[in-house]
DNA sequence: CTTGTTATCGGAGCGTCGCTCCGCAACAAT
DNA sequence: ATTGTTGCGGAGCGACGCTCCGATAACAAG
């Protein structure tokens, strides 16, 4: 029997045998398309219907929410994180290079609606969300930070794991507020991580 | 007649005649005894049940969530913007008024679980929580900051408004977070704030 | 004391949402 | 054809925000 199947135009079958299970690929299509128009932390019956099927088959694929916004934003996270050492050889200076990615992260978090609010990690632990953008941004922010506060001189003042948290705490809610600047407000805690003076 | 009460304690009677609406300020001991308990967030019912009343009571009294919250810390609110004139008057200098008067707001904040998260406007508008703490602390921030700016000899870079906001935002979640230390961060924000360097 | 008026009270009820769970259908193996 | 396996869909449950109306109680007039 082997493989020579005929009939089968995608087949992904990577499990043992059964139906070609629908195509993750599929719901994350959808349920970006519903995070854009209603923010991430809308209904999942919205988002079964976006993409045409049950709800349990949004739970099967991704049994927590953080599950499906990790892997919705997996690539861009991705390209936050491959960002910082790119920036860091690139740029004039450390603090610039900072800067840059900070800038980088900012835009990203912001333009996604509600997903700074929603990297907080309220479940006990149990939050993929925020245990991912920690994983996986805190050391790249930590070799930028690191290089930054060491190419002004002074004493390293907060670990990454604070700053990167800071960072995403200040980009809340900017997207209803046209008055609210987190960019800004950013870059001036930046300022201060780097500033001399402690007190 | 005149208020020759005798046998009622507190009688407020603002209206005309009915009966002694029932106290308003035991539903706010009660509300302000679930706060501390389950968050500013917690159900209603339960806020209901733990004064002893009906939802529909709750709702007469404070139509929405915020005013009830308003009400509830109204006092520490007045407690914190009067500081503020108080702090710059006594202090050695407006920036150390500035620092001390931050980390009294940080730490109101901080201490009322899930407050700093309910302070964003998220109702279009209609948000009398966001409103409150903006018209009435955005006034004190400003005074402060600007005195302080004016004596580090920099150039104002950001609002009162942003300042507040950025604060408040820098508070969320701090008491989910053991490795998570909002002080600092706001101290650190302070210092950028009143850094040089602006780039 | 009785009756009428009026403001307040309490919670049933409706709509929404997160999440679970079970019957069903489609395919593979026999 | 029959049986086994596996993914699928959505009904259903509990929790919640908020509304709305019948019940209730105080007071004034008679």
């Amino acid at each position: 029997m082997a493989d020579a199947g005929s009939e089968q135009p995608r087949a992904t079958r990577s499990t043992k045998v059964g139906r070609p299970r629908r195509s993750e690929q599929a719901l994350l299509d959808a349920a970006a398309a519903v995070f854009v128009r209603s923010g991430v932390d809308a209904p999942v019956r919205e988002i079964a219907a976006e993409a045409g099927v049950g709800m349990g088959t949004i739970y099967r694929h991704f049994p927590t929410r953080p599950e499906l916004v990790v892997a919705v934003y997996r690539h861009q996270v991705e390209a936050c994180a491959n960002a910082g050492p790119r920036l860091l050889a690139e740029s004039a200076t450390p603090e610039a290079a900072l800067r840059a990615w900070v800038a980088l992260f900012v835009d990203f978090l912001v333009t996604k609606h509600g997903l700074a609010g929603a990297l907080h990690g309220d479940s006990a632990g149990s939050d993929a969300l925020h245990a991912y953008f920690v994983d996986r941004l805190v050391p790249v922010c930590g070799s930028l930070l690191e290089a930054a506060v060491e190419s002004v001189g002074t004493p390293p003042q907060i670990d990454a794991y604070n700053v990167l948290k800071g960072i995403g705490n200040l980009c809340i809610g900017a997207t209803h507020d046209a008055r609210y600047d987190a960019e800004a407000l950013v870059q001036l805690f930046i300022s201060g991580v780097l500033a001399r003076r402690v007190r």
